[in-house]
DNA sequence: GCATGCTTGATGAGATAGGG
DNA sequence: CCCTATCTCATCAAGCATGC
């Protein structure tokens, strides 16, 4: 194992701190099945005695009762909490608890984490050098020294978490974040001279508002008079903006009174995303914020994407300047200068079993491996193309549909290429059935796509596998282009399984040339510049319409610790199911369509008795014919889990003892959640001996921080990225399940790199998966309406 | 066509302030 | 004193450039 740093930097002197709290009590009745109500109601007591106390507030859970813990040093008065449907009572109890470090245990370390988190998020906010952009994002109040002649400024800063590592030891741990803001003020674009002609161009836009000290985000609403002239009510009083912002300057007083002039434009703004009595504030203070789609910022992003070296190091640096001054009580926090380094285990790559009995293995050729780990992703690849998809299974009805602007010609030549590199790959297909359908411009998408469906059923081609090729839709908007494009698939989803082509990028590898038996006569070929880029395309293309036809190209050697994963996702209208068994050679894809999301409850939250019901029938199938007596099911979440998973996977577990398909006695199971964004910016950099000092780590390391929570990276060597690995956090939830095997399982599974065999996958294929399979449904539904809306407002006209 | 890293924007939910 | 608009906090999907 080599060694590896990680951006974590250990609070030292823990042992030096007071963490001394007094137990705040209170008596919140627990409704049986009312779970979600008793955390939420929970959570209120806790946030309202935070606000009493005017400090940090933990809720604790001894005994089998809940309490909060707050300081020693902090009281409040009794009172009553609403919470509905009750009034809580929560008093301060007079018993002061000692902690010092060497008495940190799980019951109260929880009480540590949150009075040390808060202080330090305090503090670095009160940093003048800093500005907040929330909670766990600071930036210099200096830009980086720009490296373009662009008019925007670059502003770095960091996005700071406190990570507990084995339940013991506290680690600040921060990664990097960059901001886009224009190098002028408002004041150098707009004026009271030109606000009526150009002024409405910046409504909307975001800016950081320069207040004195206090910097934040802003949303401009609109625009008022001069700001000497502008006045506004200030608790009762009218105040001019220009009075207003001198009074309250305090020592940035000599330098606002610089930039700001009486007859500066005031301006109207709110916080971003609100809707509120918007504020006043002067033109002159206001910097316009970019974001990554803006034309500006396009050439400036790849500057956000830094190596290990240069990110480590820019982290050490941001360490060393914003956490020396740091004070717990009296105490000021002796927080390491040197980031956590330690030996850190990976998985090795796994075996892929290919057609023909076909196996890849890296490694030393002394162990019987065919490979360098080097070589690995180029040959997964390789032999894929060598030996076709190892599921041999017959196609359904296969169909061509192109739109009729397209050259006959041109469709027979893309016909005869996507065909061979088909039959290249599954011999057991035969050849596409074509389908012209009209394109009409300007034309609602939704109608074209209904007047494609006539067609269809014309044809009786409402079933089966499409190749659908989109016409040309580089003059439109590219809203409209996805609008066609969601809208197709939504409405033949799940009769018709659909992958998508573009007629433009197809015709830009063909020309036509003479033919060369018949005069006159004309063909379509690939010239011989363009053939490498169009092999690329046409790969990648025919490999993501197997994937629809559910022709998986390879699996696992062995098979995984654990005989059954089920993954789980949900866009929108439909929830995704994945079933994988053991090596993978067997896996399933269902789509079930779940009610749309209502307010009360979080988008994401699927009922147990859906999960149960879909889970249970298929399980109930498949057991029999792929894996008798299972030795765990392990469900894994994209997102978060709200325990509806867990009761669902152990009232299936027992539906299926009672059926006598599985043995209680012997089967594990767990539930794990799946973030691809973690709120712990971890990142990890493996030492190496050449100039560089530190590399991306191994695809298969892994840090667990506990028991149940680990990162896992799966995107680093062999694989090449730009940047630095980012990992997936994964958290054991619920269950017996070994978490390490666990965690492996979840690797192998990564490394079924179905659509790009060439390219690292950071997701484990049961929800990669879904995401194919499901991902294009969302975001139709709302398109649609939209298209029909527009409808409705020419038809005014 | 695919993949990645990265930032912004959207969203939900609890809590609060202030008007009627 | 209740209701509603606003605010804060936290999380996740969308959308970008870029390379194969």
């Amino acid at each position: 194992m080599r060694n590896h740093t990680l951006n974590l930097f250990k609070v030292n002197n823990l042992s030096d701190l007071n963490f001394s709290y007094k137990l705040v009590e209170f008596n919140l009745p627990y409704l049986e099945g009312q779970e979600d109500r008793f955390n939420k109601q929970l959570q209120k007591i806790s946030q309202q005695v935070a606000l009493l106390s005017g400090g940090p507030a933990a809720l604790i859970k001894r005994e089998n009762r809940y309490w909060i813990a707050i300081p020693a040093d902090k009281i409040f008065e009794e009172t009553s909490i609403n919470v509905v449907p009750y009034n809580i009572r929560v008093s301060l109890l007079p018993d002061v608890y000692q902690v010092n470090a060497s008495s940190i245990d799980k019951n109260n370390v929880d009480v540590i984490y949150k009075f040390l988190d808060f202080e330090i998020r305090k503090q670095l906010s009160r940093n003048l050098r800093i500005w907040k952009l929330n909670s766990s994002q600071f930036f210099l109040k200096q830009p980086i020294v720009s490296r373009t002649d662009s008019i925007i400024d670059i502003y770095e800063g960091f996005s700071y978490k406190l990570v507990l590592l084995h339940g013991s030891t506290f680690y600040i741990c921060i990664d990097l974040s960059t901001k886009y803001v224009d190098r002028h003020v408002l004041s150098y674009y707009v004026n009271t001279g030109n606000v009526q002609t150009i002024g409405n161009s910046f409504k909307g836009k975001r800016f950081l508002y320069l207040n004195g000290d206090n910097w934040y985000a802003t949303e401009l609403e609109g625009f008022g008079e001069d700001i000497q002239s502008h006045e506004f009510n200030n608790n009762g009083d009218s105040i001019s903006v220009y009075n207003y912002i001198l009074n309250n300057a305090r020592t940035r007083k000599e330098d606002i009174k610089r930039v700001l002039k009486p007859s500066d434009l005031t301006i109207l703004y709110k916080y971003p995303g609100r809707t509120m009595e918007p504020h006043s504030g002067a033109c002159s203070l206001a910097k316009m914020l970019y974001s990554t789609q803006d034309k500006e910022v396009q050439s400036l992003h790849r500057y956000s994407i830094k190596d290990p070296n240069i990110r480590f190091e820019a982290i050490g640096k941001y360490i060393r300047e914003y956490f020396q001054n740091i004070r717990y009580g009296n105490i000021a926090l002796k927080i390491s200068l040197n980031p956590l380094v330690e030996k850190v285990p990976n998985f090795s790559m796994p075996e892929l079993k290919y057609n023909n009995d076909r196996t890849l293995k890296a490694g030393h050729y002394s162990n019987g491996a065919n490979t360098t780990l080097r070589e690995f992703a180029g040959e997964r690849k390789h032999l894929l193309i060598e030996n076709g998809v190892i599921n041999k299974s017959m196609f359904d009805e296969q169909f061509l549909i192109v739109p009729d602007s397209m050259d006959r010609k041109l469709v027979e030549a893309f016909k005869k290429n996507a065909e061979h590199q088909i039959k290249a790959l599954a011999p057991a297909f035969t050849s596409f059935t074509v389908i012209r359908y009209p394109v009409r411009a300007n034309q609602a998408a939704t109608f074209q796509i209904q007047e494609i469906e006539h067609i269809l059923r014309r044809q009786n081609a409402l079933n089966g596998f499409a190749l659908f090729v989109l016409p040309d839709m580089t003059s439109e908007s590219p809203r409209s282009a996805r609008s066609f494009h969601d809208c197709l698939k939504n409405q033949f989803y799940p009769d018709l399984k659909v992958q998508c082509a573009s007629a433009y990028k197809i015709n830009s590898f063909f020309r036509s040339f003479p033919n060369a038996e018949a005069q006159n006569m004309f063909e379509y070929r690939v010239p011989e510049d363009k053939k490498p880029k169009f092999k690329s395309y046409l790969t990648n293309l025919v490999l993501e319409h197997l994937i629809v036809n559910r022709k998986w190209p390879y699996a696992l050697s062995k098979n995984l610790h654990y005989d059954i994963y089920i993954g789980i996702d949900v866009h929108d209208r439909y929830a995704g199911f994945t079933f994988f068994f053991k090596n993978g050679e067997n896996i399933f894809f269902f789509p079930e369509q779940v009610p749309l999301k209502n307010r009360s409850q979080r988008s994401e939250k699927l009922k147990a008795n859906l999960l149960n019901k879909v889970i249970y029938e298929k399980l109930k199938m498949f057991i029999p014919k792929f894996c008798p007596t299972p030795n765990g099911i392990v469900i894994i979440r994209d997102g978060r889990s709200f325990g509806e998973e867990n009761k669902a996977l152990s009232s299936v577990i027992s539906s299926l003892a009672t059926d006598g398909l599985v043995d209680l006695s012997q089967i594990k199971y767990s539930v794990i959640d799946l973030h691809k964004q973690s709120a712990v910016p971890l990142r990890i950099a493996s030492h190496t001996n050449g100039f560089n000092k530190l590399e991306n780590p191994i695809a298969g390391a892994f840090k667990k921080i506990n028991e149940t929570e680990a990162f896992l990276y799966n995107t680093g060597f062999p694989f090449q990225i730009r940047g630095s690995a980012k990992p997936l956090h994964l958290t054991q939830i619920v269950g017996n399940t070994e978490f390490p095997k666990v965690i492996e399982d979840i690797f192998c599974q990564s490394i079924l790199a179905f659509s790009a065999p060439d390219r690292s996958n950071s997701l484990p294929i049961t929800i990669k998966l879904i995401d194919t399979l499901l991902e294009p449904l969302s975001g139709a539904i709302e398109g649609v309406e939209e298209e029909e809306e527009f409808e409705d407002s020419l038809g005014n006209y």
